[in-house]
DNA sequence: TTCAAGGTTG
């Protein structure tokens, strides 16, 4: 179970040496002439992570000073240990000690405790000595020595955890109830080793017995999401509020975490709120930090505010480098400012930034958007002039651009062009083409590149099934999406959130509520979090088949979670009403979202017109209309359409032509649907004069 | 760096 060091080549007395005095060296404050523990050392005694540790380890270093003058000598304890069979260690009782090792412990009965936590500090920085510094432990417990355990057990769990040994550290802090010294070092050994769920549900246990938890740890599960690739902006609100329930004041560290995270996340509002907040206490967000955001708000297309955090940038002096300029090159490129896009790709040119990959691709993805694909060639070539290479991303992204504009049969083109140019398709490349035949309902193709994609040896990721079960939902093929989900965790797949929001929209459509729930319930065996998608998507179907109450439930347990509601999911339970003529229900619903600080949506006031109507509350329809008016919500056509179908129904048909007349007067074009509810109008008139 | 889930209403 325990390493021990091999035995050491030389002897030392086995009794307590004292050094003789000798001119304070730094914070040396023992000497050890053993190997394994001197090259752990630096000059001042201390290696680069036992300063880290410092922040984990409170203030020994400010206890220890006043005793610099005595130096103690721990060769020979350090050789008794490594010396004794790792069988003997802990049975043996104080009393059948033999003399030698209770001169020993007798020897070291003076050492103060800091002086103990520094030489186990110093032992585990070297994976190798682990085992010796484990032995100290159990040495020191057996002989009473040293009455900071909890300390000591903590230095050794954060050392495993540093070294991989997340297992041993466990076993570990088994030996005794957990303290808030050992709760934390567990959970920063979980981050570190990526075991996230363990850490998350440490702190959680952590928090139950009434401690909370150290704001390290916050800033390494962050970090562990990023690493792990599962950085989602509900499981950092979370994260976020029980930083604020324990009044935890944020650190430049966790502040630069917090903000890159939903910036990754793809959350940039709440980036910014982060990023204002910093700002607002006087810290300068990291370099790395800014262009995280500046990407966040480009991948939203919120290309002018990226731009003005670029510029502060260079107003507070710091030079922007090639990650700074594609950042904002990509906010350009999303929001289809190709004259934005040439010219700062111009400006990085011209101060001396060289484009990279990314650069070209992002310039070439531009002009394949705006159709311009003989300008897209000739950034290829220039690409191939700068002797950079073009990869499987560029091909990807011409791809995707042909399939938003609906030529999915391009893709064959576009991979006979890229096999060409010498570049090998990646599994990327296929999600795209597996998710443009997905997008146009060719799923005899969509499957036959899945099984081409396998046969070149690529192997799928959760994306590409994610991206397979769900085409074959929106083809109506429950069945197929099915299987391929079973076959997907059959060999061995994780399924992720989005796996199962696919899952869950699935079997609602087809009214599986048993199901529904199974599958909800299964997500928390994998350790993941049902986010806004989630409850927006029970929500929806429950909503549709009028099972309200368990929508109701939905979005009380998704508030109980910490979660805020979303205006589209208040919309999905609005119109569910609306559509029944549920129209108390809907104005119920209406005020809710208002009373969760939603702003009503233009989306949410027609439903609710459509609600009195089909209610045949036609005044109140009106009245909705009118309250647009006042608050500055500019009615659209289906405003007018749905208020000219609840005249209809309640056989005011007299009234539509007017409506009509209002609509193009406010501005608005008819369409197919409001010229067929005129119409409609006009017969039942006829046929009523008729009468 | 890219790709997948909700995106609704008449």
């Amino acid at each position: 179970m325990l390493q021990f060091l091999p035995p050491l080549p030389t002897r030392f007395p086995s009794i307590y040496v004292a050094t003789p005095p000798s001119p304070p060296r730094h914070h040396l404050f023992f000497h050890w002439p053993l190997s394994a523990v001197n090259t752990a050392v630096t000059n001042d005694g201390f290696s680069s992570e036992q300063i880290e540790n410092k922040r984990d380890c409170d203030s020994s270093a400010n206890d220890i000073l006043p005793l610099q003058s005595r130096r103690y000598d721990f060769t020979p304890l350090l050789n008794f240990l490594s010396d004794k069979p790792p069988a003997e260690d802990e049975s043996s009782s104080p009393t059948s000690l033999d003399t030698r090792e209770f001169q020993l412990a007798e020897s070291y009965r003076a050492v103060p405790g800091p002086l103990w936590h520094s030489l186990l500090k110093s032992l585990c920085s070297s994976s190798s000595s682990i085992g010796l510094a484990y032995a100290v432990v159990s040495w020191l417990q057996k002989h009473n020595l040293c009455f900071s355990y909890e300390l000591l057990y903590s230095i050794l769990i954060h050392a495993l955890g540093r070294s991989e040994k997340l297992y041993e550290a466990f076993l570990l802090s088994q030996r005794q109830t957990l303290t808030p010294l050992t709760y934390n070092a567990l959970i920063s050994a979980c981050a570190r080793n990526n075991e996230l769920e363990k850490a998350l549900n440490l702190i959680a246990r952590m928090r139950q017995d009434g401690y909370p938890s150290d704001f390290v740890n916050y800033s390494l599960i962050i970090q562990c999401l990023m690493r792990v690739n599962r950085i989602d902006s509900t499981i950092l609100q979370k994260l976020y509020s029980e930083i604020e329930c324990d009044k935890l004041e944020l650190d430049v560290q966790l502040s630069n975490d917090m903000i890159v995270g939903f910036a990754k996340a793809g959350d940039a509002n709440r980036a910014m709120e982060f990023l204002a907040m910093v700002q607002g206490s006087g810290l300068s967000p990291k370099t790395s930090t800014l262009v995280a955001v500046i990407s966040a708000l480009g991948d939203s297309g919120r290309a002018w505010e990226a731009e003005a955090i670029f510029e502060e940038m260079k107003d507070n002096g710091l030079k922007p480098r090639t990650r700074a300029f594609n950042a904002l090159l990509k906010g350009y490129v999303k929001a289809g400012l190709l004259k934005d896009a040439e010219f700062i790709v111009s400006e990085m040119e011209g101060s001396g930034v060289s484009p990279d990959e990314h650069t070209y691709s992002l310039l070439i993805d531009a002009y394949a958007n705006a159709g311009r694909w003989e300008s897209a060639r000739i950034v290829l070539k220039e690409m191939e002039a700068n002797n950079v290479m073009p990869n499987s991303y560029v091909f990807s992204r011409i791809l995707a651009s042909y399939r938003d504009k609906g030529e999915w049969q391009r893709a064959f083109q576009v991979l006979r062009e890229m096999k060409n140019s010498g570049v090998r398709p990646d599994r990327h490349f296929y999600n795209v083409m597996i998710d443009t035949f997905g997008k146009f309902n060719c799923l005899d193709h969509a499957m036959a590149t899945f099984d081409r994609m396998l046969s070149e040896g690529i192997q799928p990721d959760n994306v590409t099934w994610n991206t397979l079960i769900d085409c074959h939902c929106k083809a109506g093929r429950h069945d197929i999406a099915e299987e391929l989900f079973e076959e997907m965790i059959e060999k061995g797949y994780s399924p992720c959130t989005t796996t199962f929001n696919i899952m869950i929209n699935s079997f609602g459509e087809q009214e599986r509520w048993d199901d529904v729930k199974s599958v909800f319930g299964s997500m928390r065996s994998y350790g993941l979090l049902p986010n806004t998608i989630t409850y927006t998507t029970l929500v929806d179907i429950y909503g549709q088949s009028g099972r309200f109450n368990d929508a109701m439930e939905c979005l009380e347990d998704m508030k109980s979670a910490g979660l805020r509601p979303s205006s589209t999911m208040y919309n999905a339970l609005i119109n569910a009403y609306a559509q029944r003529g549920l129209s108390d229900q809907a104005v119920n619903a209406f005020r809710k979202m208002q009373a969760d600080g939603l702003k009503p949506s233009l989306l949410a006031l027609n439903s609710l017109i459509n609600a009195f109507g089909e209610d045949r509350r036609d005044g109140e329809a009106f009245a909705v209309l009118q309250y647009m008016k006042e608050n500055e919500l500019k009615p659209d056509v289906v405003t007018y359409t749905t208020l000219m179908k609840a005249l209809i129904r309640v056989d005011k048909f007299e009234k539509v032509p007017s409506v009509y007349e209002e609509m193009i007067l406010s501005g608005c074009t008819p369409d197919r649907k409001a010229r067929a509810m005129l119409r409609s109008a006009l017969r039942y008139m006829k046929q009523t004069l008729r009468l």
